[in-house]
DNA sequence: CGGAGTAAAAGGCACTT
DNA sequence: AAGTGACTTTTACTCCG
């Protein structure tokens, strides 16, 4: 339990505001190879790659079995935070001895009922189910833990203020997914969110709203830079057109040509641009698909930055 | 085909009753 | 909770090289 904290805790470099590109402080943000964000001034911004845990994969769609096997592969998204007393699997004493075939009998009796009487109360199966499809929906998105970490606070939140009462958990879980991947500024659109849930955009974004109204939870909308090095990555872009459009779009937000605008769009806007200069062109449907909008919305980004700037951003 | 452009429909958001 | 209005995005289509 300890040495769990511990480690997260480490795994977990500094997450001070944001750097653009390059800009002033160091947004080292490193989980454990998982997921690692921009650094210090140095280079890109890059995205998590997928969860590599073939565990959880596993048992995706039995709804209702895993509480019966709360145990290995999440860490701390646990309904009870994993903070309750646990009987731990390893079949040692507390100096770490092997312990003798008798005594692993009755550990294991132990924890078979200590398992049994966490999960009793209505609100806590409520939290074991919403979690576990966290989980599930967390690593369909290539979401690092730290992001669930997240997503189940909030959660767990909204379960404590009587928030989700006649609204599905789904949703809300959901909600507080999508949430979560602002909060961490790993950006998933609620589109990709959506198609990992089981509920539709619209029922998660009354829910998002709903939630982050009464938790009072005020999140800035989303910089469009930190959706460059996923589309980036899907367009097999290089590091220099990425940097580029992260340019481009910093230079966009100072001249005030963002706010309003969806940040998908923007960002689309921008790589296209970065294509262009960079001899590394895509065409607009291309961009347009991998950012999730369309090439009308791509078109009048890219003419509206370039009308605006178009000196501006030579080299 | 890729790009530029446009009008009209649709969608999302902030405010209002 | 539905209505309104300003605004963005989408849909669907035309025209150009």
């Amino acid at each position: 339990m300890k040495e769990e904290a511990a480690e997260r805790k480490e795994g977990k470099e500094e997450l001070e505001i944001n750097c653009p590109v390059c800009g002033e402080n160091s947004v080292v943000r490193d989980y454990k190879r998982n997921i690692e964000v921009c650094d210090v001034c140095g280079r890109i911004v890059k995205e998590d790659i997928k969860d590599r845990g073939p565990e959880w994969r596993a048992f995706d769609q039995e709804g209702r079995e895993k509480k019966s096997r709360a145990g290995p592969p999440s860490t701390e998204t646990i309904h009870d935070k994993g903070l309750s007393t646990k009987i731990d699997y390893k079949d040692r004493d507390a100096k770490g001895n092997q312990l003798s075939p008798g005594k692993r009998q009755k550990i294991y009796r132990l924890r078979k009922w200590h398992k049994r009487g966490k999960v009793t109360d209505s609100k806590d199966r409520n939290l074991a189910f919403s979690l576990s499809e966290l989980n599930r929906m967390a690593s369909q998105l290539g979401l690092s833990k730290s992001v669930q970490e997240i997503a189940a606070k909030i959660y767990r939140k909204a379960v404590e203020e009587g928030l989700i009462r006649g609204r599905s958990m789904e949703g809300c879980a959901s909600a507080a997914l999508y949430a979560a991947c602002r909060e961490a500024e790993v950006p998933r659109t609620l589109e990709e969110v959506a198609e990992s849930s089981r509920v539709d955009k619209k029922e998660i974004s009354k829910s998002y709203r709903f939630i982050i109204r009464e938790l009072d939870i005020h999140l800035p909308p989303t910089d469009p830079v930190r959706y460059v090095a996923r589309f980036a990555s899907e367009l097999e872009i290089s590091g220099e057109t990425r940097v580029k459009a992260m340019e481009i779009i910093r230079k966009a937000q100072e001249n005030g040509l963002t706010s309003g605008k969806s940040p998908t769009g923007t960002a689309a806007g921008a790589i296209y641009i970065a294509t262009l200069m960079e001899g590394e062109r895509r065409t607009q449907r291309e961009v347009a698909e991998s950012a999730g909008v369309t090439e009308v919305t791509v078109r009048n980004r890219y003419s509206e930055i370039v009308e605006e700037l178009d000196e501006d951003i030579e080299a």
